[in-house]
DNA sequence: TCGAAGATTGTCT
DNA sequence: GACAATCTTCGAG
């Protein structure tokens, strides 16, 4: 298993940590064992000035964790229906995090897919942020939580390399759409799929 | 206290 | 491709 990643790892550039994460893994402990997968698919969200940002409204209760120290987890519901799970970056006051948007999975698959409801394909397991937290067990108890120790922590992982990685706009979002900060590892099957779809309407070549 | 919006997903056409 | 599900958060009144 990979070290730790410390949290100086985290206390960079939001969009560099965003691609070096890629790669990684994430890993979740919950009562029911471990379940931990690749790090596939990320997206960094830069602070105040970013208006796709949770934090771009300012500080609020909600939006707490973003402005804390670097390396916790910043954990929020969305749509009355998923858990979307960010690694929080920059030093504290500095609002930014970086989007965990897929995982290729590697332990706990046979837990991952109690979760889920056996969905028809392993491909399906975690390739979202919404059923990557899912397939995890990871919910809102897990916010604000330092991630060097468990119940959630990353991992170093194999070293991907720049021509591995993949660079498009964000997804889903309505602001700042056109910002170039979505990394994905190229040709891995594990990456959201609604990016296609996304990808080829803004004119951008799939991967 | 109310209303609107949201970093999604699954299902149906 | 379109749309509903479902609920927390926050700002306005």
């Amino acid at each position: 298993m990979g070290r730790i990643l410390p949290r100086d790892f985290y206390n960079r550039e939001t969009e560099i940590v965003a691609r070096e994460l890629l790669g990684s893994v994430l890993e979740c402990r919950t009562g029911n064992g471990i379940a931990s997968g690749m790090i596939v698919e990320t997206e960094a969200y830069i602070g105040e000035h970013d208006a796709a940002c949770h934090a771009a409204a300012g500080r609020t209760n909600r939006t707490a964790p973003l402005y804390g120290p670097p390396g916790i987890s910043y954990v929020y519901f969305i749509y009355g229906v998923h858990w979307c799970v960010n690694a929080v970056t920059r030093e504290e006051g500095l609002p930014s995090a970086v989007l965990i948007r897929a995982l290729q999975p590697l332990s706990g698959i046979r837990r991952m897919k109690d979760r889920r409801g056996e969905p028809t394909r392993d491909t399906n397991l975690t390739n979202g942020p919404g059923k990557l937290c899912e397939a995890l067990g990871i919910t809102g108890a897990m916010n604000g939580l330092a991630l060097q120790r468990k119940p959630l922590v990353i991992r170093e992982g194999p070293r991907i390399t720049s021509d591995e990685i993949i660079t498009t706009p964000r997804i889903g979002i309505t602001r700042a759409v056109d910002w170039p900060l979505r990394y994905i590892i190229r040709d891995n099957e594990y990456v959201s799929r609604f990016s296609r779809a996304r990808s080829q309407r803004a004119g951008i070549r799939p991967a």
